[in-house]
DNA sequence: CGATGTTACTTACTCAAAGTTAGTTGCTGA
DNA sequence: TCAGCAACTAACTTTGAGTAAGTAACATCG
């Protein structure tokens, strides 16, 4: 219980979520509240609706979205960070952060005081 | 520059490597030191080589593992974390908490003490 | 000398996931 | 009646991942 090799069974957990593509971005886009369908695909770029309705099936399966219904009509339905969706924040910074370091490390070609030649 | 939307460049650069399947547990069995291809194999569980050559070129290309040959023979190739590499680790361990609120949260019939009935 | 083993890969093939385009339902307003 | 909106759903194509087998360079065994 104490053990917590590279590959434990929480990060394979949490992997199993994160690597499937659009997930780390759905529920960054809900972190600042909840958001209609056609919201989250706006501020998702370029997702197709098959994948959204796709996704936000799976995370509401898992526990991670609430869905609610609002009868309208027009039918409007909306998507909400449970606790353990809300907890996804802390692993989107440190994301961020490395991703800082990813382009930094990238384009070493910084200051452009002076400069190299050729 | 001191804008920061959720999914800013630096989120999605970190995305584009970590979403693909075995980069986050190849270089998270990285993180305790250098290894050769073989025993990166025998670490991430059921990877094939086919993958696996083709992530830790990937990585390479990323600048976030570098390969070095022992020309042997029989010959050795080592891999080991760049600094940027390194820099996963913050992220790892965050999605490790996170993967811990997921699995309690999927089963919330924790503690023994007053079962419930049925 | 030829057979077998080791390490770090390729190559060829198969199948599932993701992407693209179009269609559906129930209602509103022109 | 026709277009439009919201939230999907269905059909089809492309891309990515998985499986199995093969390769190069040498080393040892018999």
């Amino acid at each position: 219980m104490t053990e917590d090799p590279l590959l434990c069974a929480t990060y394979l957990a949490a992997l199993d979520i994160l690597t499937k593509s659009w997930n780390a971005m759905i529920i960054a886009v809900l972190e600042d509240g909840p958001l209609r369908f056609s919201e989250v695909a706006a501020r998702v770029p370029a997702i197709a609706d098959r994948m959204l309705a796709a996704r936000l099936k799976e995370l509401e399966a898992r526990s991670l979205v609430v869905r609610r219904v609002y009868p309208g009509p027009p039918v409007r339905v909306s998507y909400e960070l449970t606790p353990a969706g809300r907890g996804f924040r802390e692993v989107a910074e440190a994301i961020r952060r490395w991703g800082k370091m990813l382009l930094d490390a990238e384009k070493p070609r910084a200051h452009p005081r002076r400069a190299a030649r050729g």
